[in-house]
RNA sequence: GGGCGAUUAGCUCAGUGGAUAGAGCACAGGCCUCCGGAGCCUGGUGUCGAGGGUUCAAAUCCCUCAUCGCCCUCCA
């Protein structure tokens, strides 16, 4: 609807300009916006004013111009008022709200699904915790942010790839082994005192139980680094895996998994040290080598290769950004954590230095998350080994008031997680609102059917009974998903949807109550029996996104 | 000290160039002979942190300041 709007006011201008009613060299761009109260239409625009300096004419006479040339062989248009500093206000016929019901009963579970990404292939890399623990409850965020991004942008029309980058190198990594060789001894009966900087939790100790089951006491006469090269790799590929099981129950699902190690086969990052180096972006000053990410502004140049010749993170990330772009992704999101943020700079230089347009790459950072119970904070340390894990807030709350909890902000916003509230199933707690609202259609359609009416097709109902200003607030809701889609898509923000979903289940709600959808009147009923049909549908799509059951009874 | 972000109703937050700034929660009162009360209806509050600037128009853009948070590893 906007899009015909914004095509009819283009050629308008431009009719109006070609008329000499309007003096101007070229067309600006235009904006059609949904209006905040009914006074003022379903659609407004902008363009008078926009054109008002250029034009060097009064906004509300050049609204007229515009106006004045307008085309609307649709017939889509009830009345334009010229209001305010000079506003355009669109009247869009009711009739026509009522006919876009047609498309949602066509397209069914797929309404508001677009083609805006043309097939172009997205690659959306997220959580990549470190394999040394569990997934704890910062990490939860994170996990729903990618996933409902991704599912976002599949719905719009791109290929996504999902992928989680295993760091499974470097200093931790030998912690890790370090740690669980500690426990073995100790299980053996050794007097160990475990370093603070070791890994803390249980799992460590349960890990060290099972290799003393499975293998004996034979380590203990090994050398540290032909017992790491057990240790270390059975200990991140156990954790690893319990990971993936806790982001399945999560509904979190990724395409790949890909090791840091594997950057280092085949000398891959010794390679891309050496390109970036014949490009003249790194330079030696004694043992150390420097990428010069101030070309591209930052604020200081960044190590790559250290004075013991290790090379950084930071080069195995740029190999592993390389590496995204060599698979043929055309767009790449990152999602972080916010205390990366520093780190964003070099990034943008990295692949900048490699040949590519920066805004190829787009990351998504992820607030805190505050945990609380009752309104009182709990207390995480990772170092004691004390957190709430993903899966016992998944346990205690459940996936869909999880899921649905995270996306209540924007995910650059730090969010309060209360689990008391959160397992809650009362109005503090949207999402039972807004599944309610669906168990409620559900409910509707089975009384509809034990009364021996069905759901008519499209073309087998009088959708103009449905004259209630409630009925057409309803309709316009429900046919503005494909651009809360849309929108959700071009600017990576998932809350919108939660949003949505709150206001539609609000005005159903609030219709429910007001109205009755079966009555004697059986014409009227398969119309409304119909709008609700739609609904459910609209409800069902949006919760799909986020990855929120949509039950049919509660 | 430098960088980034935040500051909007009692609380938690939407809104990033448009018209009289919104929602949820909390609080108070009401609504079931009726398709599910996990629901609905009614009630009100804002120096949009402060000050300046840009323009037809600023919560939104720019500058200064205040407060808070995060980051400032040859860690990942």
């Amino acid at each position: 609807m906007k899009d015909k709007l914004t095509a009819l006011l283009e050629k308008a201008i431009t009719t109006a300009s070609g008329r000499g009613l309007l003096q101007l060299e070229k067309i600006p761009s235009i904006e059609v916006e949904t209006t905040r109260e009914d006074a003022f239409g379903d659609y407004a625009t902008n363009a008078a004013m926009v054109l008002a300096s250029s034009v060097r004419d009064n906004p509300r006479k050049i609204a007229k111009a515009i106006v004045d040339s307008m085309d609307d062989r649709e017939g889509l248009i009830e009345k334009i008022d010229i209001a305010g500093p000079g506003f355009i206000n669109f009247f869009i016929r009711d009739s026509v709200w009522r006919g876009l019901l047609e498309e949602i009963e066509r397209l069914g579970d797929r309404y508001g699904e677009t083609n805006a990404g043309q097939g172009k292939r997205v690659q959306v890399e997220f959580v990549s915790a470190n394999p040394t623990g569990p997934l704890h409850i910062g990490h939860a965020r994170g996990a729903v942010t990618g996933d409902v991004i991704a599912n976002t942008l599949r719905a719009a029309g791109y290929a996504v790839s999902r992928e989680y980058y295993i760091n499974d190198v470097g200093n931790q990594m030998n912690t890790l082994g370090r740690s669980v060789f500690l426990r073995y001894r100790e299980l053996l009966g050794e007097k160990i005192d475990f370093p603070p900087e070791y890994y803390q939790g249980q799992y460590i100790s349960d890990l060290a139980a099972e290799i003393l089951k499975s293998h004996g006491d034979k380590f203990l006469t090994l050398d540290e680094k032909d017992v790491l090269a057990f240790f270390t790799p059975f200990a991140a590929n156990a954790i690893m895996k319990g990971i993936r099981d806790d982001l399945g129950t999560f509904g979190v699902v990724f395409d790949c998994y890909f090791s840091e190690r594997d950057l280092y086969r085949d000398e891959g990052v010794a390679k891309l040290l050496q390109e970036l180096q014949e490009k003249g972006f790194i330079y030696k000053e004694e043992e150390t080598l420097w990428f010069r990410t101030t070309d591209f502004g930052d604020e200081k140049d960044r190590v790559v290769v250290r004075e013991n010749g290790e090379p950084t993170y930071f080069a195995a990330d740029i190999a592993y950004h390389r590496n995204k772009y060599i698979r043929g992704f055309d767009t790449i999101i990152d999602i972080w954590g916010a205390d990366h943020h520093g780190y964003l700079p070099r990034v943008y230089a990295a692949i900048q230095a490699l040949g590519k347009e920066k805004d190829t790459l787009k990351i998504v950072l992820v607030q805190l998350v505050s945990l609380l119970r009752g309104g009182k904070p709990v207390a995480m340390s990772t170092r004691s080994g004390e957190f709430v894990t993903l899966r016992e807030v998944v346990d205690e709350v459940g996936k869909d008031a999880a899921r649905y909890n995270f996306l209540m902000r924007r995910s650059d916003s730090q969010l309060d997680f209360d689990l008391e509230v959160a397992k809650k199933q009362s109005n503090e707690n949207p999402v039972y609102y807004v599944q309610y609202a669906h168990a409620r259609i559900c409910s509707i359609m089975r009384t509809a059917g034990e009364r021996g009416l069905n759901v008519p097709a499209f073309d087998k109902v009088d959708l103009g009974l449905l004259k209630l200003p409630e009925e057409i607030l309803l309709i316009k809701h429900i046919t503005r998903y494909p651009e809360v889609l849309e929108g959700s898509a071009a600017v990576l923000e998932p809350h919108r949807f939660t949003f949505y979903l709150n206001e539609l289940a609000a005005i159903f709600h609030s219709y429910y109550n007001k109205h009755r959808v079966i009555s004697e009147e059986d014409e009227l009923s398969r119309a409304r029996l119909f709008l609700m049909k739609c609904i459910g549908t609209v409800l069902r799509n949006a919760l799909s996104i986020l990855g929120v059951s949509a039950p049919e009874k509660m």
